[in-house]
RNA sequence: GCGGGAGUAGCUCAGUUGGUAGAGCGCAACGUUGCCAACGUUGAGGUCGCGAGUUCGAGACUCGUCUCCCGCUCCA
């Protein structure tokens, strides 16, 4: 973990954010080959999610909502976490879950009850006052909710069917940590599935496969991937049933995506708050109901850490060391490297011509600096699958080199031919 | 928030009982080389996390504070 941080930021992954004033917990900042993974991935999910189905669109809400909107998702009241302290042993315990105010094994005292509210909270408008505050969103899903009617209305999608949000939200969680595997500002990308309630079940088992297959095509390792169900105690009281998508981390298995039924609570909530009609006739069936919901609630800062752990190796190239990232193809931030192997004249301009030829086409990135090793090096090190070398003969044969990462071999092709025979490789 | 550990160059770290900051790697330029971290020369780069205090003098000591890591808790 500490080496893939320290990479991370020597390479322009991930930085601490507002690092020269000293930083601030719980919040990161992409840098040029972080913004391009993270770009790739939010591209993978909504290609998967939205593209390529006929029963998924997409919208993208506001972060702030009119903050009645959490009242009735339940928020403002269950997004508060009363919290004691034993004064002897240190440990915190919620206080709705301790019994008295003695703690049992070692006979310490309880703090008073502390409120923990993880919404962040600001002012729409110049006054500052209990009327004009709002919230940070803690979570996208409320955006797709409170415009189903909107979306129901506009297209003629009608369940089963579902809306795919990717966005920021905003946690205060008590304590951020293991790099931007716990943040105050994470991405989600969210999938809220309308379905017949007769079906929810059946839409549950069909995502959680789903997703757990989508981590699989983006590379991850299946054995250090897992499906986990929720236990009965685990489950929020309106949940059906839920599963986690879990990647075992440095610091253990821990969540990737979490899959819930959540059957007909969030449209019923708003339903009841807004006075709003949020139910469906199904001409089909010859009924009226309120759909339920299957949410796919993925985070892009964790699938972030997860592909760069799992395509972290560190191995050995003809005795030497060499740190390779292995990411998949598909999300790697520079997909060919261009190098000519010397700075001389007629090499670099060979190379420049194959670059601006390719760069269309694929992420590219020309370097001619330092050694040919080196700069094999240095693409291992950020990922990149393919590099094409322009060597001395290219300037006679027209022909370049296609190096690739995982299989450690050498191919010639003729310049002109490049194009087919990495597309060949990288779609 | 509580307990424990840490913070010196972009990275990894050294820095003696308090005496005015170094190495390796990386980066840049030039030369040489030319297929898996080559070599030489030169160079850029440091508010020693931040703020006070003690002292003739603080990277070292004291206090406060911020951030990171581990645990409790929470979750995408």
């Amino acid at each position: 973990m500490d080496k893939l941080v320290s990479l991370a930021k020597r390479r322009g992954f991930f930085f601490p954010s507002s690092e020269i004033y000293g930083g601030i917990q719980g919040v990161w900042d992409y840098g040029p080959l972080g913004v391009a993974l993270r770009n790739n991935i939010k591209q993978a999910w909504w290609r998967t999610m939205v593209e390529l189905r006929d029963d998924v669109v997409g919208i993208d809400a506001g972060i702030l909502m009119n903050p009645k909107v959490w009242v009735a998702s339940g928020h403002v009241q269950n997004f508060t976490d009363p919290l004691v302290e034993c004064k002897k042993c240190h440990q915190r315990f919620r206080a709705d879950q301790v019994s008295g105010p003695r703690h049992e094994d070692d006979g310490g005292e309880f703090t008073e009850a502390q409120q923990f509210n993880l919404m962040f909270k600001t002012f729409a408008g110049p006054m500052e006052s209990s009327s004009t505050q709002v919230y940070l969103r803690p979570e996208t899903a409320q955006g797709i909710f409170v415009n189903f009617a909107n979306i129901l209305n506009s297209t003629r999608l009608r369940p089963p069917f579902g809306i795919a949000q990717v966005g920021k939200a905003f946690r205060n969680e008590i304590t951020p940590g293991n790099s931007i595997f716990r943040l105050r500002e994470f991405e989600q990308m969210e999938l809220e599935f309308f379905v017949p309630p007769a079906e929810e079940m059946k839409w549950l088992e069909y995502w959680k496969e789903q997703r757990f297959n989508w981590y699989v095509g983006l590379g991850v390792r299946k054995e250090n991937l897992r499906l986990r169900a929720h236990g009965k105690d685990e489950l929020a009281h309106y949940a059906r049933g839920a599963f986690d998508v879990e990647y075992q981390f440095p610091f253990g298995w821990s969540e990737l995506e979490g899959i819930a039924a959540r059957g007909d609570y969030d449209l019923t909530a708003h339903q009841h708050a807004s006075g709003r009609d949020l139910s469906y006739f199904d001409d089909i069936i010859r009924e009226r109901y309120i759909p339920h919901v299957v949410e796919p609630s993925a985070g892009v800062d964790r699938t972030m850490l997860t592909l760069l752990i799992d395509a972290y190796r560190e191995e050995e190239v003809r005795g030497e060391p060499r740190v390779v990232l292995k990411l998949h193809r598909s999300v790697a931030p520079i997909q060919v490297a261009i190098l000519p192997l010397s700075r001389k004249e007629p090499l670099t301009e060979l190379a420049k011509q194959v670059e601006h030829q390719l760069r269309p086409h694929f992420r590219t990135e020309y370097d001619d600096t330092q050694s040919i090793g080196k700069r094999y090096r240095r693409q291992d090190e950020i990922g990149t699958p393919f590099a094409v070398t322009i060597d001395f003969e290219s300037i006679n044969d027209r022909a370049a080199t296609i190096r690739s990462r995982d299989e450690m071999t050498q191919e010639r092709v003729p310049v002109d031919s490049l194009l087919p025979a990495l597309r060949e490789r990288l779609v």
